[in-house]
DNA sequence: GCGTGATGTCGAAGCGCTTCGACGGGCGAA
DNA sequence: TTCGCCCGTCGAAGCGCTTCGACATCACGC
């Protein structure tokens, strides 16, 4: 293995000069720097990560904690996971996966042995378990997702408020006077996750505003669930004519449960989501949508966890706006 | 930050001794050692990861390097990375997630800083650009996925081609004579993916054992060209009643296609398919299905990367054998 | 001509842990 | 009784890097 003193040696200089030739911490004179440069490239030399992390006490590795429960649509996680680990890259950081199994004591042992500088941890619950010694730990964090009492802690998130709101909007633009939410299944709302209550929130507010008649559905994620809420729906709301849906699984399944009874998307009934691109993209009638930007969150926040980490105050709320993409499956009420 | 000293200080004895109670490379006596992890607990002592690593020269890490394509079935990625992650910690080690977008580069900086003790490489190709680095790195690697020319190179997968010829003798002894493969889009066996063509094989093999009349047909990973495949199917091969697929998101809408076209599934057609059992559960015919065990390649692809970094010699080729899981897609020929 | 302040470099002291050689005491074998 | 050996423990020497203080050099203003 070749080392910073081998460097030294061939450049002819100082090992500690290497090093802030490196850091940048010192003035280096350019011919100096050139000569480095030189040596470090011909004899290959990679700094001992151990090692640096030792004298300097950042090991620049951020744990991620990635959620396991059932319920939680996978690709969005992955995409979110890559979405982390190239932005860090980005600022010269690598990415140590954890799962939501490993709990506290996970978290606990990663920053306990200076394995990683930073934290961001997904799918925060409105009453999370970690929350207090998040609050503790000696390094900083960034969560994803609102905890009921955010103080002392940075979130970030899609704006869910905003995001029911949206399509509300959405739906009472095209002049829809009745409609209903097809929500996440009732045990998310049970788990208190935040965001799906967030919808719910948003979605009355806007369509009280506008005087709207509405109605809030949970609903499994299963084609037969999906089946079950059209039948009732067209049974108990005869007048609706605009929905939203927040439930991934069930998008497609729901839009297909209303033609087959006999409603044509968007002719008779206008159908909007909140889900990512890929599925309102994917589905045979392309869905207006709301995206869920789990690449802009993820960047954001390894962002955000970098100014923590250069002594920066950032502030505890980052809410990302919602932006609604116009598809085929919204059109003027009939 | 308490450290070893501390603990030493505490418990009466040298840092050295605590060390050795921890690692047990030597004999401690049982009363030392009880007093030791006393105050261990007592003080919350924790071993700072990277001093470990630089006097140990290991830094118990693993790198998993996650493909990003398009054509990849996400879940199984994120299954696979979590069985990873939870191998490695029973082992005492944690994961750190690399991008292939990294490449090589990639590779070889968390070699050669010592930031990992080594490597799993997923999605490997026929002809990977990676496998002469691999050969050539200080660290031990595993690879999910069989390139051409595995000498030297611990591999495993699923035994892709038992699952080709698996399903046709599922077919084969319920009576089929005239089957056919509904393989994945013509891209991928172009990018020499390897596992797709080891289907083909299988597939084909297995059919000429058996006297079966059998046919291949490549196919987007699109509603519509499941479609057309149907079509063409029914068009060209009017006698057939055993479909085999191999190709995640078209396996309901082909079956759809089919049954759309006049066929029921299995009253008509019999349909197995190569895929994740979630998928295969989740249809609306639950499809007989050869699972990709994803969660048992990630465990495996840890245990033997841990039976190399403990100087033992493992098989270059592990195939993992699959299972067939019959559902309500498949029936005796009509 | 001299103090002053950058500028560029060096040497040495750690960072917290592992590991090697050494050593004292107890035990069995001779 | 003595020798040798194993067991349990200690001290010290690193592992490879960063960083602090020191120092020499040079340019500048007075």
């Amino acid at each position: 293995m070749v080392k910073i003193t081998d460097v030294a040696r061939h450049a002819g200089v100082s090992p500690s000069t290497v090093s802030y030739a490196l850091s940048g911490k010192r003035p280096i004179s350019e011919e100096t720097r050139q000569r480095i440069e030189a040596s470090i490239r011909e004899l290959g030399y990679r700094p001992h990560a151990g090692a640096r992390a030792l004298a300097s006490s950042r090991s620049n590795v951020l744990a991620l904690v990635v959620p396991l429960r059932a319920g939680i649509h996978v690709p969005v996680v992955m995409q979110f996971a890559v979405s982390v680990v190239t932005t860090a890259r980005r600022h010269d950081h690598d990415v140590l996966l954890l799962t939501q199994e490993e709990g506290e004591d996970g978290l606990r042992r990663v920053a306990d042995t200076a394995l990683v500088d930073a934290l961001i941890v997904m799918d925060v619950q409105l009453h999370d378990r970690r929350l207090p010694l998040l609050r503790a730990l000696d390094r900083p964090s960034v969560l994803i997702g609102f905890p009921s009492e955010p103080k002392g802690l940075t979130c970030i998130d899609l704006d869910f408020q905003a995001a029911g709101e949206a399509c509300v909007e959405h739906l009472a633009g095209l002049g829809h006077r009745v409609i209903a939410l097809v929500g996440s299944p009732p045990e998310v709302y049970v788990r208190e996750t935040g965001f799906a209550q967030r919808v719910v929130r948003g979605f009355t507010a806007a369509a009280d505003r506008h005087g709207l008649s509405s109605s809030v559905h949970p609903c499994e994620a299963a084609p037969g669930a999906a089946r079950q809420v059209a039948e009732q729906l067209l049974r108990e709301r005869p007048a609706l004519t605009g929905v939203v849906v927040h439930n991934e699984p069930i998008v497609e399944p729901l839009i297909e449960a209303f033609e087959q009874l006999g409603l044509r998307v968007p002719g008779d009934l206008s159908v909007t989501a909140i889900c990512p691109d890929e599925l309102a993209d994917g589905t045979r009638v392309p869905v207006t949508s709301i995206a869920i930007p789990s690449a802009e969150v993820g960047a954001t926040a390894v962002e955000l966890l970098m100014k923590k980490l250069g002594g920066a105050t950032v502030p505890e709320a980052t809410l990302l706006p919602p932006r609604l993409t116009v598809r085929a499956s919204t059109a003027p009420r009939p």
